[in-house]
DNA sequence: AATGAATGAGAGTTCATTCAT
DNA sequence: GATGAATGAACTCTCATTCAT
């Protein structure tokens, strides 16, 4: 997807400078325009409009809309995902409960850090293209946390594959539902305290 | 939607009797467009073509589009929230480690059932609509949660509220991650187990 | 256009009674929607709602939409074109003024008597159906008012056709912006005098 | 040369001149289409293949069907209202019979220039948006001929808001009568010289 | 590189009319 | 005769995308 991009990048100083700056401009209205009006009255004139720039110019960087929404989301999910993957490389060893502080504490950090985006790209994230891009990123931050689980301290899993697929989708859920609803039937510290709690118990009851 | 049936209703039983028929053929369909084309590319033509009626009939019961959506969306859950709420209403009284066997197998098995459905209605639920209607019922089940978690014989939860809210969250995000998965990375039953652990768990860990 | 009226009417007493009833009311009920919808948004299911019968039932008396309304506009320029025909028909031989008085009187007396029907009817006459039947009428009462003018007691005309023709066509103007004015600019007393001078002024001044 | 600067003043006036050209040619194509196929048939679509550009083009320039229609008629109406004015201005100070001779004569004149514009407008005068323009431009009319009568050198009147409202509203009729007939009952000259005759017998009527 | 006017396929929705009951 | 569910052509309007400037 960002093609252009990546192969102007190598080049021109300058230019990279100045297409460094459209294409986030164009990535930070997109996100505003998500907001404001949502997926449905997402155009791509409205986004160029609000970047600050022409139509022409959008297309420059983006083949389409698609890839502009695809670009939006891998940049969120990939934000999340390298957080929780830093996590994990550095819980490596220790106890099972300091691991699902640690990732827990990452995820939720991570996703309340830029709560605008995370539910701005909520709905983008179930369009065909991005259920793709969740599966992939989803995938990569199991791979990160059954290496983590491998090594820990004291304990140890024979199902490392269930496990890390069930930890990594069930703090999903809580998460993204307190993002999404309007008033907060809870605050962000108790979801934390509780997730960790809930990963922790799980672990420990998982162990061989 | 049921506006005209029911103005109706008092005259003629053979009418609504058709009538009814003529819903369902439509709202099936919504759910085969969805599965096949996807929710960008479901047009309320495509619907009433799949369903056998011409549009002018799907207008006579859906005021639109979004309320065509919404009513298939609404079904759905209002099938899985049902399957909770009676799994919550009969476990009463029982230990919590049954209570969770019985509301994770009501959840697990209702997604389940409607295997297609429910994927189909992955994105319909992200639309600005759908979250509400989604958020409507998650509230309610999580009310049928708290009333059941109270009478738990084996032990006594000081914060309802929030752990009510983090169960219901948090086992559809890996029932909907492995539905939404093109190739199955664990089995259902396995996923089952794992989550009624998971849950049985967190509720140990949060007794007073 | 009103055959089917017309061929029922011969024949049924009672069915004629019940038809007359229901004609009536499907025409009434379309000068309503005229006034509360406007011609755009009139539709025959409207039509036929506000009358209090079904859809079906308006096409037994009327084959089509367009039959509908021309039966409307007929009947209402139909009153006024007898009202001023009968104005005509009891000033023959009276002098040029008198002849002016009574025509406008009448006239404006047609008009205001049902001030809804005369404004509701504005845009259907401007329809292509509609305008062929307002020059019928129009012609009609031109030739009535040739007809009288014919037999002034005072004055003699020698361009009696285009005489009429200007009489018959100047008074429309000023009582069509009139009524649909939205407050008005003038009493309809002032309005009926000036339109009688008028009249009274231009006819000495084309006595031969 | 500065090109961010001038980028835009130079730009606007080559586009500027092509949408210009544009605006026209949709405009003249719905007259044209006004009078071939009528109001009823008057369809974006259709205006715009008569215009050689498609619908999104007519789109850019008017944000619907209804603004393009106000648009055609306020221009006919404007020039209309100008040539009155214009009449107006210039026979201040002179006799009523002057004044009458102008006014009628500039009004008709007017109308005779472009009578198929003319005649395509007369439904389009009658919708609800139309109705309001009709009245602003009559009322627009009415003005001049208050501040041009107040002038006349031979007489005086004491009622010049009723008697402008008659005169303007009264020359109306005839001509859109005749513009509207199929086969002429009458000439123009004839139909000039009649209501120029009739608005001066009048007027002396009216003086004090 | 940037612009934005032009494109036109395609979407949602309406409504005159029919016809089985 | 009366009903009103069903029909589907036709309409208005949108918007991703292109390309001459």
């Amino acid at each position: 997807m960002p093609r252009v991009r990546m192969a102007v990048a190598a080049r021109k100083k300058p230019v990279q400078a100045r297409s460094e700056q459209t294409v986030l401009a164009i990535l930070t209205a997109t996100i505003q325009v998500l907001l404001i009006a949502g997926l449905e009255r997402l155009t791509t004139t409205r986004v160029s409009e609000r970047a600050g720039v022409s139509v022409g110019t959008l297309y420059q960087y983006f083949p389409n809309k698609e890839s502009l929404l695809a670009t939006v989301l891998e940049r969120h999910l990939l934000a999340v995902v390298e957080a929780v993957e830093g996590a994990c490389a550095s819980s490596k060893g220790k106890s099972a409960e300091a691991m699902a502080t640690a990732v827990v504490g990452a995820f939720v950090a991570a996703k309340f850090e830029s709560v605008a985006t995370s539910m701005a790209l909520y709905s983008v994230a179930s369009e065909v293209q991005g259920a793709a891009i969740v599966a992939r990123m989803s995938r990569q931050s199991q791979i990160a946390l059954c290496d983590m689980l491998a090594t820990a301290a004291d304990v140890r899993f024979s199902d490392l594959g269930t496990i890390s697929f069930v930890i990594g989708t069930a703090v999903v859920g809580p998460v993204q539902s307190l993002l999404s609803a309007g008033t907060a039937p809870i605050e962000v510290h108790a979801l934390r305290a509780h997730l960790t709690s809930m990963v922790t118990a799980y672990l420990y009851k998982m162990a061989d």
